[in-house]
DNA sequence: CGCTAGTCCTGTCTGC
DNA sequence: TGCAGACAGGACTAGC
C-alpha cells in the first residue's frame, strides 16, 4: 500500500529523469489512464522539469506546466529501467521512452491506482487536504478538524481530503506512536492529545522516509528495490503479537471498514 | 451534512 | 491436495 513515505521515495529516486525528454509515451492499457487533458502527442519531445509528490499522487512536471501524475492504488510500482531491457512482466499498462536511455514503467495488477494526463494543476489536487510535513499542519489545524466529529479519529487522519498521504499503515502506527485508540470519536481528543498525534504523524513518516518507505509486498522505489520500513513497524500487520511497550497481546478490529491493529492496554 | 457501505481488482491466504 | 471463497485496501459514489 504505497502512502506518502513510498511515493515520496520514487520521487526522490526519480531524480535521474530531470531534465530528460519525452521521447515515446506507450499506453498499453487504456483505461489506467483516467484524465485527458492533453493527448500522448502533445507531450513529445517535452522537457521533464521537476518530479513532485501531492499526497500519495507522484508528479511528473512537463514544461508548459503540462502534469503527468501517476497513483500507485495498493499494488501499483513505478520504476526506472534501461531502454534496452525488455519488460516482460505481467500488468504493466504504461511505459515512458525518455531520451536518455531510461524508460518508467507503470505496473499495477488490481489496477486500483492510474495515470491522469492533467492540464489544469490547482482544480485536480483542489480537494486535497494539507500535506502533513508541511509547516502549515499545526496542532490547531487539527484541533479545528476534530472539532464537532464524531467519526473514529483513524478515519479523520486517512480522509485525503483532510490530511493529504496517510494510508492503513502508517494511521496504525502513529495512532500506536500517539497512545491513541483508532476508534476513539474525534472530538473527545485532548489538546495534549492533539499535539502527540500531530507529532506522532510527522515523526512515523519522516522515519519511514529515510528507511526508503515500507514494503509489506508490493512496492518498490524507483530502482525497483524494496523499502526498509517494515522492519521497524510495531503494530501493522502483527495481531496476536506482543505489544513492544508494554508486551500485551495486540488487536486486530474493523474501524470504518479498515483492519485496525492496536494496543488495547497502552492505546487509550 | 455526516457517515456507512458498496464498488472496482487480482494475488495470496484460509478453511473445508 | 485441491479448490472455492475470503481478504487486502485508496478513492470515489450512492444512499440513508
Amino acid at each position: 500500500m504505497p502512502e506518502l513515505p513510498e511515493i515520496e521515495t520514487i520521487r526522490r529516486s526519480f531524480s535521474p529523469i530531470i531534465n530528460s525528454k519525452i521521447a515515446g509515451v506507450n499506453i498499453i492499457r487504456e483505461d489506467i489512464l483516467k484524465l485527458k487533458d492533453f493527448t500522448a502527442n502533445d507531450i513529445l519531445g517535452k522537457l521533464i522539469v521537476d518530479i513532485r509528490r501531492r499526497g500519495k499522487f507522484l508528479d511528473i512536471v512537463i514544461e508548459q506546466d503540462k502534469h503527468l501524475i501517476l497513483h500507485l492504488g495498493m499494488s501499483g510500482k513505478c520504476y526506472m529501467v534501461d531502454e534496452t531491457i525488455l519488460i516482460n512482466e505481467p500488468h504493466v499498462h504504461f511505459i515512458l521512452n525518455l531520451d536518455n536511455n531510461i524508460k518508467i514503467v507503470y505496473q499495477d495488477p488490481r489496477r486500483f491506482g492510474g495515470v491522469w494526463f492533467v492540464g489544469d494543476y490547482n482544480k485536480f489536487f483542489s480537494h486535497m487536504g494539507l500535506e502533513p510535513l508541511s509547516d502549515d499542519f499545526t496542532s490547531e489545524y487539527l484541533t479545528n478538524l476534530i472539532k464537532n466529529r464524531k467519526v473514529a479519529i483513524k478515519n479523520l487522519i486517512l480522509n485525503q481530503r483532510l490530511i493529504a498521504g496517510i494510508g492503513n499503515i502508517y494511521a496504525d502506527e502513529a495512532l500506536f506512536l500517539a497512545g491513541i485508540k483508532p476508534n476513539r470519536p474525534a472530538h473527545t481528543l485532548s489538546k495534549k492529545e492533539v499535539t502527540k498525534l500531530r507529532e506522532a504523524i510527522r515523526e512515523i513518516l519522516k522515519y519511514s522516509i529515510e528507511q526508503r518507505g515500507t514494503t509489506f509486498r508490493d512496492f518498490r522505489d524507483g530502482y525497483n528495490q524494496i523499502g526498509n520500513f517494515q522492519n521497524y513497524l510495531k503494530v501493522y500487520g502483527k495481531k496476536n503479537q506482543s505489544c513492544p511497550n508494554c508486551g500485551d497481546i495486540l488487536t486486530l478490529e474493523k474501524i470504518g471498514g479498515r483492519s485496525s491493529h492496536y494496543c488495547p492496554s497502552c492505546q487509550k
